[in-house]
DNA sequence: GAACTGACCATTTAAACAAATTGGTCAGAA
DNA sequence: TTCTGACCAATTTGTTTAAATGGTCAGTTC
């Protein structure tokens, strides 16, 4: 009976938390990343912080490798979801291009704030991470293909192509950031900072949808 | 009398080559660090190509900082000019955009080519060159906003603000070569990328100029 | 049998030191 | 005025050694 009710405890307070082991070690992992960067934070630290065996770890995670793709592919997908929702929600084509542009921006702030972009990550990524902003890239280009089509729909935007359209955005948005951050020569963006570039992504983002709303005129 | 025609002759072959000393090691630094990049030249390397005791460049610039900045600012220098030729002859605004447009990526090209930009500059440029750097930029961006205030004049083109636009251009422009420059990890950009990438800025332009010739439908 | 560990190993990385090379100077020769 | 060899301080490069790292595995623990 004394078994039992210390068992029926122990399932309490694991379930409590509602996470299980590998999402503990994910979430270590993602704070010391942050704190350290990948390159510079051990499997014996994040260990270390969960009070566990750093042979544990891999037995939740094949590698360090995976570990931090499994910390960034998290991330991405919360991001893609919050960004699904919003375009979900709303009508308007162009207004859903405005509002993916500032929320794209957001994400990026939050990731060179966290040094998971920028002069740190150098020895850029390994194949394996590669793949997976290449997946992330793709899947944002759908939404927006699909931003697009909708207003290709209802006669508000006109283009061609709609992958081709989608990916130049996609690219400008891109070139604006990295642009920006090799001007400034950041590794944090401050609010100062932030209002910039909004403006700027905004202003591009404007015209882009007038371009695409361009009509000849005779 | 012999004295006399040696004299002569001696100044006949100076300018024929037309070429003075400082000339002389510009090309040759500028053909090393083409080769070899500006910090795996020596100063050294340099003096012994020139058959010149390396003491006698500091005779002609001051140290090698400003040794690269010649030469970088030559190349400049270079490509302003031809580009502002192809401007003036030039009427129509949104062709003149196009065109440097174009331009500006033979440029881009030719510098990834000799190893001017990309990967092997990665400790970047120290603050003299980062002036050279801004300084063409801005010279870019005058151009730039003659052709946007040419448009505006005969109503092609609208924008609030010329030197907003035209900055947002130029960024657009940075961005997307920057973008691809990462996106594909070149350290050489062969014929097949050069036409990909003249594609999307042709198209980035094109709906940049859509954007600015973009009139509200009532 | 699933969850976990300490001891162990091959490979990288860091530290420390010496040797070579570098950018830059200068008195003086041509 | 143009150019040089000899020279210097500081950085880069090579080399060796020690420490730390990612990763494995036989074997406990529950």
């Amino acid at each position: 009976m004394l078994y039992l009710r210390l068992k029926f405890f122990e399932v309490v307070t694991d379930r409590e938390p509602k996470e299980d082991k590998a999402d503990l070690i994910l979430s270590a992992a993602q704070r010391l990343f942050g704190l350290f960067g990948a390159e510079k934070t051990s499997m014996r630290e994040i260990a270390d912080d969960l009070h566990m065996s750093k042979a544990s770890l891999y037995y939740y995670f094949p590698d360090k490798e995976n570990l931090y793709k499994a910390v960034i592919e998290k991330e991405q997908a919360e991001f893609l979801d919050t960004l699904e929702k919003d375009i979900q929600g709303n009508k308007d084509p162009a207004e859903s291009l405005r509002r993916y542009a500032l929320n794209r921006l957001s994400y990026f702030k939050y990731l060179v704030n966290l040094g998971r972009i920028g002069p740190a990550s150098i020895p850029d990524f390994k194949p394996l991470i590669a793949d997976s902003f290449k997946a992330f890239r793709e899947k944002e280009k759908k939404l927006v293909m699909q931003i697009l089509e909708k207003g290709e729909i209802n006669g508000q935007l006109r283009t061609n192509n709609t992958y081709e359209a989608a990916s130049l955005f996609l690219d400008i948005m891109r070139g604006l950031r990295s642009v920006f951050l090799n001007n400034n020569k950041l590794v944090s963006i401050n609010d100062e900072d932030y209002k910039q570039l909004s403006h700027q992504v905004a202003a591009a983002t404007d015209i882009f949808i007038k371009g695409l709303m361009y009509k000849e005129l005779k």
